[in-house]
RNA sequence: GGGCGCGUAGCUCAGUUGGGAGAGCGCGGCGUUCGCAACGCUGAGGUCGAGGGUUCGAAUCCCUUCGCGUCCA
């Protein structure tokens, strides 16, 4: 790859004077004025495609258009769509800054025909555009079409000369959606950046440039929506059915790799032209602004320029100067843009799924901020200026740019902080030092200011000390410092270190060197670790390491990543869903339950329609049978969207006499709601029954799903549009609701968001559902959530303007019917995700209840004024001394730790005092004097106490002391420390204990033991001498 | 969903066959100084995340749980 970095030996011909925001404004304009609708960019987070990780392409928001599953009121679109190519199977990450034109945020520029118009007008629109209205010369450009399409080819040769139209083969110019479904020919105009653009340095070369050098570029991508590709067999012999789908499931699986249904069962795809053939193509803004500003990089257009020079003045550095330092810049520029974009449509950096893209690229921004010597946060203030940069395209970045700039902040810190902690495990890790022979310390010194503060960082972790204590070491360090070796500097102890050849310093410590398998390289099983659980890329690692001339063994992290990933997807087939009954499979083709609990809690004249007992399908369930029942109505809601399933019962027909008890309510498969019940009276299907849900719970669950909603918007106003739904629990007696925030929620945070939710609640707002059109209901801005699948019609509820979200569940007519709402919990599930617990209408008054009586029972064992009348008023708290208690349970606290203290100082001063009656009962044994005594402090703490104050009274000897306290022994054994060479206390006490049945142990100078037997005791203490005696 | 790791003083952390809860920085006091920085002396500050278990004895070992980090899917 050529350094083209500063290019100003490169510089081509600037072709026009527009910057971006001019050329997305032309682009749209051309179109507009030729009946386009100009459609706002879709959010980089797809709705409704959960196949799709981030939009990467204009067509995306069309797709159910494209397959005609979606109508707009248009049939003829342009777009400039926000689009992210990161990870997945197009992962060019690693390219990025590296060449001229990989990005991971990057804009699409599309018309778009919805079975409008066809070839005959996207060709000359297209290079109307391209050379009248950006004034491209038409001798730099070359057209493709697909090898078949004559069509366009004829229609290309009104405007082009013959000699400039290439037929390309499938691989270049024919696109499908999927394996089958819409797909067809298409076509491109390249545009010739010359020579100077050739990464091969080709001189000469002619288009296509057989080594696609880069000299020749794709401007324009047509896509021709022109074919239907279906499978013919299975058209011949009617729909794959569930076993053979799960056939080809499976043998995917066994194969390792993706085995597509179609090619398993060997289906003939054919082709059928559409009735309504579309257009959808796709232009680069990167590439088209390189192009008209003179540019062979991307880079140096004033989409990225502007970001990079910011970098560079941040990081004290000059572009173009280094090779290695433009990489960083473009890459930081590049990462930063991805990053405020990225976060401004609601994505956080997290641990997985999109969240964890986000933050590998923004890792890689900091990473190579690192490398700039950037050690502050310096990325949050970078997106501001894409802010500004973009915000006339995109408005939307204005209302986030605060919580953009703070969440990157977040990450930065967050970032530098595991960084930390990771260079010091690589500094304590055994493999850096047991492989650091060799290094050269005096580097140290010349390093750059970060790494040098590395560098000292890894040096000083615990390894280095047991290098210190290595007695040989010792020595030398000795030699040059005299005595004091502790206290000596640490660079006069890296000096010295840089003064010890290779063998010198494997003679330190012969086991370090004698178990690295190579000198010099980290292994794979410390790397992996290093990036596993401290989040330490290689990368990172590697360049950390090479000034001290150590390499990485990638190949042997490799291997250790490869075992993790093996580990990771045994686990997913473990967790395999759970495989519907047949027998529901075959119900759900023919019947479909009718669902009247909107409405009622009621419903007469529901007729068995099914009784599934296992995994069959029975006639007839004998009274006290386990029985799923399927009705073809019921107003009994089926588990859905955190909505707990109904309880009640089924009644005889005008009667109150129960004919099944219903224990829970769930969809097996959908449009069909099972009944898990136990029968009272025998069953059969085709029975006639009242079904009745249990309308108090009904009703709690309905007040905690409005609620919820509440919540859901409370937050959102509160924190910020960031907040998504991440999961939700609506159950009888509380709900959880799960939501997307980057840090936990201060405790004003918490009581703002619960004053909002009741605000709206003493307002007594209606709530209003209506059914209506999936994207009518999207359009108007209704909240669906992502990955979710809905049908055609959905239900949408909403409370005043507050609250407008998609829903199936149950709800309250007016939110006063909620009564109150507390939030009891908030916490955190995973990074970047909070979870809020709360109650509603009588929840809360169970909560009151609990919470005064645990204070007035609290008052009584402190024996406060109690705050209310009586334990279960607690709460009345006015016109009494409500700060009582308070100062009741301080005070008490208070004089406990001063008690605590003063029996402290007072064993102490006894232990003191007894020791010094306990001096004068030394006895000699073999010329060492030995106390043996029983004293009357228990406390361990104390007796250690005493034994040291004996010491110097002792001069040199053996003491030991013991207690009784609670039926057990304490026993204590000193031994002055000059004679710590031939006594061993741990041994003494051990002995000594066998005696009194228990054990111990500890240090040759303290040790510490424990028996069971105190009647023993004394025999014990007077065994002491004698095994002294024996131990000389 | 599956791993790995962390939680000890206000902050950053140390604490290995289980047996004295520590360091640096910060904070208070005293000294030195006209004053400040620096320095010296000295002091306060700890439910060792929580709960349970094993043990004579647990920051340390085991189980559960909460919080946080990180990797894979």
């Amino acid at each position: 790859m050529k350094p083209e970095s500063a290019g100003a030996s490169f510089k081509l011909q600037t072709l026009s004077a527009m910057n971006s925001n001019d050329i997305r404004k032309r682009f749209l304009s051309f179109f507009s004025d030729r009946d386009h609708r100009i459609v706002r960019s879709s959010s980089l987070v797809p709705a409704n495609d959960p196949t799709l990780l981030f939009a990467n392409a204009g067509m995306n928001q069309f797709k159910d258009v494209f397959l005609g599953r979606e109508k707009r009121d248009y049939s003829r679109a342009c777009s400039s769509q926000k689009c992210v190519r990161a990870g997945g199977k197009h992962n060019d990450l690693e390219q990025v800054g590296r060449t001229t034109r990989h990005h991971t945020f990057f804009e699409m520029l599309g018309n778009f025909s919805f079975g409008d118009y066809f070839k005959a007008k996207a060709i000359p629109w297209a290079w109307e555009l391209v050379t009248n209205d950006f004034g491209i010369p038409k001798d730099k450009l070359y057209a493709t079409v697909f090898r078949e399409d004559d069509e366009a080819e004829e229609l290309w040769a009104k405007i082009v000369p013959r000699e400039r139209i290439f037929r390309r083969d499938e691989k270049d110019n024919f696109w499908q959606m999927g394996e089958t479904g819409p797909c067809g020919p298409c076509s491109e105009i390249h545009y010739d950046m010359g020579p100077a653009a050739s990464d091969l340095g080709h001189k000469d070369c002619q288009f296509p440039c057989p080594e696609d050098c880069g000299r020749y570029v794709e401007l324009w991508n047509l896509v021709f929506m022109q074919f239907n590709r279906y499978c013919a067999t299975e058209r011949a012999a009617g729909p794959h059915t569930q076993e053979e789908l799960r056939a080809a499931k499976e043998e995917s699986e066994r194969a390792q790799r993706y085995i597509s249904v179609h090619e398993h069962l060997k289906c003939t795809l054919r082709d059928e032209p559409l009735p309504k053939p579309s257009v959808d193509t796709g232009a680069g803004l990167e590439r088209l602004a390189a192009v008209l500003q003179g540019k062979i990089s991307n880079f140096d257009t004033d989409l990225f320029r502007p970001l990079i020079e910011e970098a560079a003045e941040l990081a004290n550095k000059e572009y173009g100067a280094n090779h290695d330092t433009d990489v960083s810049l473009r890459i930081i520029a590049d990462h930063a843009r991805a990053a405020t974009l990225l976060i401004s449509d609601g994505v956080l950096p997290s641990n997985e799924g999109r969240g964890y893209v986000l933050r590998l690229i923004m890792r890689r921004a900091l990473y190579h901020g690192q490398t700039l010597g950037l050690n502050e946060p310096f990325l949050f203030k970078m997106s501001g200026h894409v802010v500004d940069m973009m915000k006339g395209a995109y408005p939307e970045l204005v209302e986030t740019v605060h919580h953009v700039a703070k969440a990157i902040k977040i990450e930065e810190e967050r970032y530098e902080s595991t960084t930390r902690q990771g260079l010091e495990e690589l500094g304590s890790s055994q493999v850096f030092l047991k492989n650091g022979v060799g290094v050269n310390f005096h580097d140290i010194e010349r390093l750059p200011a970060n790494e040098r503060e590395a560098a000292l960082r890894m040096v000083s972790g615990s390894r280095f000390r047991d290098l210190l204590s290595s007695p040989k070491l010792s020595d030398e360090l000795e030699e040059e410092f005299g005595q004091d070796v502790s206290v000596a500097s640490r660079r006069q102890l890296f000096a010295h270190l840089a003064l010890l050849t290779a063998p010198q310093m494997a003679a330190l410590n012969p086991e370090m060197i004698s178990n690295a398998g190579a000198l010099g390289i980290i292994g794979g099983a410390e790397l992996f670790k290093l990036h596993d659980t401290f989040g330490l890329r290689p990368d990172f690692v590697e360049d950390v390491v090479k000034n001290y001339g150590l390499t990485i063994d990638r190949a042997g992290y490799e291997a250790e990543m490869q075992k993790q990933r093996e580990r990771a997807r045994a686990s997913w087939k473990g967790a395999e869903k759970k495989i519907v009954a047949p027998a529901y499979q075959k119900l759900a083709e023919k019947h479909k339950t009718a669902f009247d609990g909107y409405t009622a809690a009621i419903s007469n004249d529901c007729r068995i329609v099914a009784l599934i007992q296992g995994a069959e399908s029975v006639n007839e369930v004998k009274p006290g049978a386990g029985v799923e029942i399927v009705l073809d109505h019921t107003p009994f809601y089926a588990e859905a969207g955190g909505q707990v399933g109904d309880v009640g019962h089924l009644l005889a027909p005008g009667s109150t006499n129960e004919v099944a008890h219903v224990q829970d309510t769930y969809r097996p498969v959908t449009g069909v709601i099972a009944h898990k019940a136990v029968a009272r009276e025998t069953l059969r299907v085709g029975d006639v029954v009242t079904a009745v849900v249990d309308a108090e719970r009904r009703d709690s669950i309905r007040r905690n799903h409005t609620a919820t909603h509440l919540l859901h918007a409370a937050l959102r106003n509160e924190l910020g549009t960031h907040v998504k739904q991440a999961g939700s629990l609506v159950a009888p007696d509380r709900l959880r609701f799960d939501f997307s925030h980057y840090a936990g929620l201060a405790e004003q945070d918490v009581l703002d968001i619960e004053d909002l939710v009741n605000e709206h609640i003493l307002k007594n707002e209606d709530v209003r559902t209506e059914v209506m059109e999936l994207d009518t209901a999207v359009n108007s801005g209704a909240m669906a959530l992502f990955g979710e699948k809905y049908a055609d019609q959905v239900r949408v509820l909403t409370i005043n303007d507050f609250s407008k979200e998609l829903c199936g569940g149950t709800h309250v007519r007016r939110t006063g019917d909620i009564g109150l709402f507390k939030i009891i919990s908030e916490s955190g599930v995973a990074a970047g995700t909070r979870r809020i617990e709360a109650v509603t209408g009588t929840g809360v008054i169970d909560q009151l209840r609990k919470a005064g009586a645990t204070l007035g029972q609290i008052s009584g064992v402190v024996r406060a004024q109690p705050v209310g009348r009586s334990v279960t008023m607690a709460w009345n708290i006015e016109g009494s001394k409500p700060n009582e208690l308070l100062e009741a349970v301080t005070k008490l606290t208070e004089s406990e730790k001063k008690l605590r203290k003063q029996i402290e100082a007072q064993q102490m001063k006894r232990a003191a005092s007894e020791a010094g009656d306990l001096a004068g009962q030394a006895r000699e044994v073999k010329g060492v004097r030995v106390i043996a005594a029983r004293v009357d402090v228990t406390d361990r703490a104390a007796m250690r106490q005493m034994v040291d104050s004996l010491r110097p009274k002792l001069g040199s000897g053996v003491i030991a002391l013991a207690s009784v306290a609670d039926g057990k022994v304490a026993l204590i054994v000193g031994v002055t420390q000059d004679m710590t060479t031939k006594l061993d206390a741990g041994k003494i006490v051990r002995e000594a204990a066998k005696l009194i049945e228990g054990s111990g142990g500890g240090r040759k100078d303290l040790a510490e033991a424990g028996g069971k037997n105190p009647e023993k005791l004394d025999a014990a203490l007077a065994a002491v001498p004698g095994i002294v005696e024996r131990m000389l």
